[in-house]
DNA sequence: AGCTTTTTTGAACAATCATTCAAGTGGTGT
DNA sequence: ACACCACTTGAATGATTGTTCAAAAAAGCT
């Protein structure tokens, strides 16, 4: 078979598992043409490297990330009922055993001391994600209050995303998110 | 020499700084001869293993932190004041440039996968970490309210670590955490 | 059919990995 | 002075790392 036998974002979904699961160093490339199905030419024939590989696929789950937020957004009947969503769905994604919190988060903390190129966009996603509940919030606050809200927003998610790992933390975390943020409740 | 030319603990401060920078996977033992400066030979023979000196290496960190809270809290007035002041020790580690966050959540994150013994080891001494803030807040609220609380802080704790890595957040931080945790500046 | 192009294959690459071990070294006790 | 012990040394271990490449295989084009 001379033509492709898969699909390229078929690839980068097995490969994000991966990835997110044990991170970049601990994630071979023999691991990866297992998930794959594909051999190790193809890999570098398709994908440049490992770590052009990893950043695609970084990529892939950040944009999926974001799209997830804009589809929520527009399910529910406000701003502040979309976030409570999104935390809802955020806590219990933590119920899995399997939880592996949030590949940017921490790809972030993996390769923050390299000075790796893949640190800094896993850290400008994240701000974009900031930015963009800022615009929804906008959409009710002043820019200030809005610019505010949105910080601590952020600041909880990260929290529930370690907290998460905690055992049996899940109602835990309804309670302490209600507490953080009460403004969640207005209206 | 026949004697040890090095003492156990030196030894460990120098490889915490390797691991808490790098991680497990991506620290070599060639890594940390060159930090230590053993040889392989004599790593091997003090510390069983990799593992088992990553093991050490975490555990003296981990009681490190948790001698550093009593201290803190020692030194100042009342159990507020404390925690305030340790919130913005935190603040004030994020805004050097080779900030590594917390050496317990990034082994948490990074070897949760694995189902290894370390992630259990680090995830318990979170645990405890947060049933010490509990302790301390139980000397001016309910237990009920001291639980609940100290699971506020914890969260907060872990949104500061990671909203630490973006670049200039020191400032933004400081009024996120006294938005989320107003009861801090209660008296 | 024949030529070109694209993709797959799987072995092979050098480098690095964690770990081991026999030999060497020097202080301690007798 | 001698044997013993604790520790250091540095080379060597086999396994695994990320990556490459020549050869094969299949489709498209003329």
């Amino acid at each position: 078979m001379a033509k492709k036998n898969y699909q390229r974002e078929d690839v980068l979904d097995k490969v994000i598992t991966l990835f997110w699961q044990q991170g970049y160093a601990a994630s071979s490339v023999q691991q990866i043409t297992k998930a794959t199905g594909l051999k190790p030419g193809s890999i570098y024939h398709e994908f440049e490297s490992k770590e052009k590989l990893f950043q695609e696929a970084l990529a892939r789950y950040a944009s999926s990330s974001i799209g997830s937020i804009h589809q929520k957004m527009a399910n529910t009947s406000n701003v502040n009922e979309g976030i409570k969503q999104i935390l809802t769905d955020l806590i219990e994604q933590s119920k899995a055993c399997d939880y592996c919190g949030c590949f940017l988060i921490k790809t972030q903390l993996e390769l923050a001391s390299q000075g790796n190129s893949l640190y800094k966009f896993a850290s400008e996603q994240l701000a974009n994600i900031e930015k963009i509940y800022t615009q929804y919030l906008s959409l009710t606050y002043s820019e200030v209050q809005a610019k505010a809200y949105a910080a601590q927003l952020m600041t909880v998610i990260f929290g529930i995303r370690i907290y998460g790992y905690q055992a049996d933390s899940a109602n835990t975390i309804i309670q302490t998110i209600n507490a953080l943020l009460p403004w969640l409740n207005e209206h």
